[in-house]
DNA sequence: GACCTATCTGACTGACCGTCAGATTTTTGT
DNA sequence: ACAAAAATCTGACGGTCAGTCAGATAGGTC
């Protein structure tokens, strides 16, 4: 039952209109990726399709309940660099962890960047829902983060006036960043290694405090 | 004549034109400040100065246009920030002199940060004319930070594998984020005060190795 | 007051949104 | 295998906004 699939007006549908959907949804990314946020229309998701906006409507309210299932979507596939977040990076190995985080970081992030940063410009300018998703998505991760500033702090390496939780949102905010900035930095000459050891380091210093 | 005003078409205008002009930008800014990109009409902004459509195209070829200038005066205001940003933080002044900049950048984030968003979102998105006013933007002030951490790493007290520009990039995002994040890490029990310290303190360390 | 120029706008075309009634396809019952 | 019922899809429509243009209005000059 868990894994019914619903049309906008609530009722569970079956196995083509489930395909159907799919569809739908994976066009709302291609497109998003391709056009951005504020070039998309329901009509190009249709025809990419071979449909029309009506069938769209069938299945979404309107293109943020669409973006949002995509963000949830993302969600699942961050879930897992919690895992690469364990308290206890050491001066032999931590910076060889944060290098492997960076990594998978990079990897998410170029696989959902559009349907991410729609997401965050929905939440930034005040949207409930994407709030909310963006949040869940984020607690996990700055928990494990916030959990390992508390530990350098509990340690003495890093200062007690360091707000854990803040400290894990600024850590996000910089991979977030930096991998949005590559292009524009590859052509002030930082290349994508360049910004890799950055970003580790950067990481490194403020999470452990060696 | 480097004071000169233009409209859509290229001609000067006069002090009439000037004015319905500004009050055109003023609108944009309000109502992209109130209801975010995604929602701003061109019929909402005329409307909001008692006019009509067409009036607006007398002025701007098209909406970007006009976010695009709000952007580049917002730029005006973030120059005077670079001089916060002299090399030579020590240990005794430094941590204060990274909380006046984050003050300033505050109230800067403050009053522009519709603007901002927009230009970082079609900057992101690909366009053109915003990348140029986004990099021109952060130039200056990448570049002082940029030579902060050369210092550092001169001084052997950061690791000379540390891309400055890229630390630079990574200063820059964490201001940014966090005080996008603020309202929503209020309810997390992270307040604009300990925002503010954690951010002086990240910077301090990250730009000066201290 | 008559004329000239700068500024503004009503009215229009075309595109997209979101809806709904009815057409089409699939499933069910016998 | 066939008809009836249910699920799915879509053409066509009313409403709103983008962007254009010809003509109306306001301001300045003599």
């Amino acid at each position: 039952m868990t894994d019914d699939v619903f049309a906008a007006d609530g009722r569970v549908i079956g196995t083509r209109a489930i395909a159907t959907r799919r569809r739908l949804l994976d066009a709302t990314a291609k497109l998003l990726t391709e056009q951005g946020i504020l070039d998309l229309r329901v009509v190009d998701i249709t025809r990419d399709i071979g449909s029309s906006p009506a069938t769209f409507y069938q299945y979404f309210n309107d293109v943020d309940e669409a973006i949002l299932e995509l963000a949830k979507e993302a969600t699942e596939d961050e879930k897992p660099l919690v895992r690469l977040l364990q308290p206890g990076w050491n001066k032999k190995t931590g910076l060889e962890q944060a290098h492997d985080f960076v990594d998978a970081y990079m990897v998410f992030w170029d696989s959902h960047h559009a349907v991410l940063r729609a997401r965050n410009l929905k939440a930034e300018e005040g949207n409930r829902h994407f709030r909310a998703a963006r949040t869940e998505a984020n607690l996990l991760i700055m928990n494990a983060l916030a959990a390992m500033v508390t530990e350098g702090v509990n340690a003495k390496r890093l200062p007690d006036s360091l707000d854990p939780f803040t400290t894990a949102a600024a850590v996000v905010a910089m991979c977030e960043r930096l991998l949005a900035f590559q292009p524009e930095m590859a052509k002030r000459g930082s290349d994508k290694n360049a910004i890799r050891n950055t970003l580790a380091i950067l990481l490194y210093g403020a999470l452990t405090g060696h």
